[in-house]
DNA sequence: CGTTCTGAAGTGGTCTGACCATACGTGGAC
DNA sequence: GTCCACGTATGGTCAGACCACTTCAGAACG
């Protein structure tokens, strides 16, 4: 024993922020769009150094809990909720997720998340996703503005699903793959296709049939996955590349960085 | 115009860094378990304090990509892929997530993922899920003991579906959950029951029955979302309570920090 | 010889205080 | 009245010092 421990400190510096300002959001003192206190001020407010403070407040704005604007102060989130932005493409560099897996991951959530909605969705909804439908096949000459529009359009069916978790997963996932659907998508020749599947899935939505809408957003998703993996070159033999590469850690990586 | 503009700083330090250990864990020079130069010497690498490197690495560390351990090194992340620990419980308390919502996820993932599994498990799979249940069964008169076991059978499920990104976003939802169903699952009287039906899905699992799978894995998380419900005591209202705080928010949040 | 303690070295954590960069509002110049 | 410049508030970065935790080699002890 001994050792006198003089570090009452909670805990570290950062979780103490953490925890302070989770507590605030917690018992709703804090409320999404609030502002923080000046760092300044709010560091000396918790006997913390300023330093200390913004490592916490980075950590929370990592987590997409926060966002910081330059010259005007810290504010708790207030949009949709969703995971740090670039969590899943991180991710995705360090397992190696592969394309066809956050295909299914899509596959599995949204067709579940389409016949919540067509059980959920009002007339709200219904309006957003015509809308969308119909700029889709407005924009058959434009893949770029064609894509928007089916983002946007599942990005609708999600909401309605009314569902925020799935709904913020689904985001994670869709803004993950987006890149990689912008260069393919200039390929696509049935994009006409694509809209009438997504007007198919519009109809059964709004006419609360459930188990339809499940289907026709499975098959759609299933169709853009292969069309997808089309695409697609090759990319297998990654995890050999990955061995290999294994062996020269310690030394040559310094070089390198 | 004039202004010098004299930053030519890439853009702000923090995603300096990140996108340059992204780099190198995207080219395969890090790779999961590999240690970062010291900080000091990163960042004389960099040509950046060690005050912004430390934001970068903190930003890293947050979203679970790497690992600090004080007076050791930063690291890669090298354990199974999981979005930040305390991110959804976070969302949870800003968006007023409701535990129902939670549930929900669980089912619509869980089901599926049940299917996967019949479909792909191999044999490992398969004997880790029964001692699981077996585990289970031994546990009946311990509650926390059981809800480990309880737990573990589910990550096994959900590994043996071969999708990573599906386990990661189940394992945040369980997590989340996990703290709240310890302590409603000391006034469990159906464990038996709920042990039951985990050895009827991994049964189904192991007889590569998907649907089966898909089948008994929706009716028991239904069953285990409708007990829960029933201890939760009614928490509704929080609504109301938040709109009623929302006008005392510029001032008086001032004196609560 | 083996075990245990000690202390130094390496590395992340925190603090301080200064200065840079951005956003915004206000007041003066036109 | 309009527009621009400057001041102020606030976040971003930097530098260097010092604190705290880990580890390990070597001394002290049995």
């Amino acid at each position: 024993m001994a050792r006198t421990q003089l570090v009452d400190r909670d805990t570290q510096r950062t979780m103490l922020v953490v925890n302070h300002i989770r507590a605030l959001i917690e018992d709703g003192t804090l409320l999404p769009g609030d502002k923080v206190p000046p760092e300044r001020e709010f560091a000396r407010m918790l006997n913390i150094s300023r330093a200390s403070l913004r490592t916490g407040i980075g950590y929370l704005a990592a987590m997409g809990v926060m966002k910081v604007r330059h010259g005007v102060g810290a504010f708790v989130a207030d949009g949709p909720p969703e995971f740090g932005k670039a969590s899943l493409s991180l991710m995705s560099a360090l397992h190696g997720f592969q394309s066809w897996q956050m295909f299914e991951a899509r596959i599995v959530i949204e067709s579940q998340l389409a016949g919540l909605a067509a059980e959920r969705g009002n007339d709200e909804h219904h309006a957003a996703m015509a809308e969308e439908v119909a700029e889709m096949f407005g924009s058959l000459n434009a893949p770029a503005e064609y894509l928007v529009h089916d983002v946007l359009f599942h990005r609708i069916v999600s909401q309605a699903s009314g569902n925020p978790i799935l709904t913020a997963v689904i985001d994670t996932i869709t803004s993950a793959l987006y890149e990689n659907r912008l260069q393919t998508v200039e390929y696509s020749t049935d994009m006409r296709e694509s809209a009438e599947m997504h007007r198919e899935i519009y109809r059964a939505i709004r006419a609360r049939n459930a188990q339809e809408a499940r289907k026709l957003m499975r098959e759609h998703l299933e169709l853009a996955r292969n069309a997808q993996q089309l695409e697609q070159h090759d990319e297998q033999g990654s995890e050999k590349a990955l061995s290999a590469r294994k062996i020269a850690v310690t030394a040559p990586v310094l070089r390198a960085f």
